[in-house]
DNA sequence: ATTATCTATAGATCTATAGATAATGC
DNA sequence: ATTATCTATAGATCTATAGATAATGC
């Protein structure tokens, strides 16, 4: 057993001015929760370091213990946000005995069950101006990967066979756009219930497709 | 005739140390284009004063003779980008003579080419995180009156008269997230044909609202 | 005299490092 | 001895104001 986590035992180190926080994370994940919640709302650049270590219990400076900087904090969120999707994405594509359509509707309402869960509307990081940096390429990747496994199962329904390949590309950038949409949804209208506004997003993504 | 456009004639003050720029418009217009292009790429908290005031051709102290600051860019840049398309729809919401489906989908259709069209992603600027803060009350009021007129379309429509409050409800979110979500895509792949893509975008939004 | 600009700068940050300190571990 | 934290701060900003300057207008 690590002793990562958790803050009853016994302590190495200097304690803190304020004592730890109770949530039960690692102080890194809790600068990751402080980050997600700051950067969400407030945005990246308007967000401190200062902000972000007091929010996690820690002085400003005691940040530069755990990680190099704000960057490091969002482009670790960032990857963590798609990830799950992906993941979720390579299983559907795998199973090829299902119909596409049934797994398209699978993984629109996954994505958006993982976008709109969760304490924090992490969803909301990809909006971000910031993010379009280099910096953040391997956040890039991972997300056009996630958006090529969209087009496959596009493809792979009965009416994606019959598209031209500029046909199907305008498909995949709507149906992606309702599911990236749905954040700016979800930010104004927090309350919604998420599952059945994720059905209701994957109803409404094979209308759009087509199939 | 006004002399605030302009470069060519003798003007009074101080002449510029680099020279005033050729863009014909007036100093406080050039400020405005200058924060479109900087918010939207690199967003509004990572923007300084002295960046908007240099692309604008003038030192940073300069712009404080124009605006108050940064705050009141935004504010401005904000509403001049959902102004027209609520111009727009109330001009659509009067014409009750067209059926219901037709003007929802010119509506659609007008929205998306405001928003992809013009020099810099200006509907970009609705993801900035900051918009959200209670300074850009003016903004949100002409949204939520934009987005109302997308409600009563939906309604008016032969299916829509048929739908209890929260499926309108649900409808109009998906359509108007849909929309929104064209900005991103929009960000993502800029060399898409913007009437094309509106005409596409008002036709999954038909589909969404199930009209 | 009026105006549009400039230069200079005070005051308020914010980041990242240096070095001290207060725990546990051996 | 090792570790996690702290306090203090140098250096680099960034905003907004004060006051000077170089045009035109009368």
């Amino acid at each position: 057993m690590g002793s990562a986590g958790g803050g009853g035992g016994r302590r190495v180190g200097r304690p803190r001015a304020e004592g730890r926080p109770e949530s039960g994370l690692s102080p890194r994940d809790e600068l990751l929760a402080a980050a997600a919640e700051l950067f969400t709302t407030r945005g990246y650049a308007a967000t401190t370091t200062r902000a972000v270590a007091e929010r996690a219990g820690m002085r400003q400076a005691s940040m530069y213990h755990y990680v190099s900087g704000k960057e490091e904090l969002l482009a670790e969120l960032l990857e963590s946000t798609v990830t799950p999707s992906l993941l979720c994405a390579r299983d559907l594509l795998a199973r090829d005995a299902a119909p596409a359509e049934e797994r398209l509707w699978e993984l629109c309402r996954a994505d958006v069950a993982l976008l709109c869960g969760g304490p924090h509307n992490l969803g909301g990081l990809y909006l971000l101006p910031e993010v379009r940096a280099e910096r953040f390429a391997g956040f890039h990747a991972v997300r056009s990967e996630l958006k090529d496994a969209y087009r496959q199962l596009i493809a792979a329904t009965a009416v994606g066979g019959t598209l031209a390949k500029s046909e199907l590309e305008l498909r995949t950038d709507l149906v992606f756009g309702l599911i990236e949409g749905v954040i700016l949804v979800h930010r104004s209208e927090p309350d919604r219930s998420v599952s059945v506004f994720a059905e209701a997003t994957a109803d409404a993504a094979l209308r759009i497709a087509g199939v």
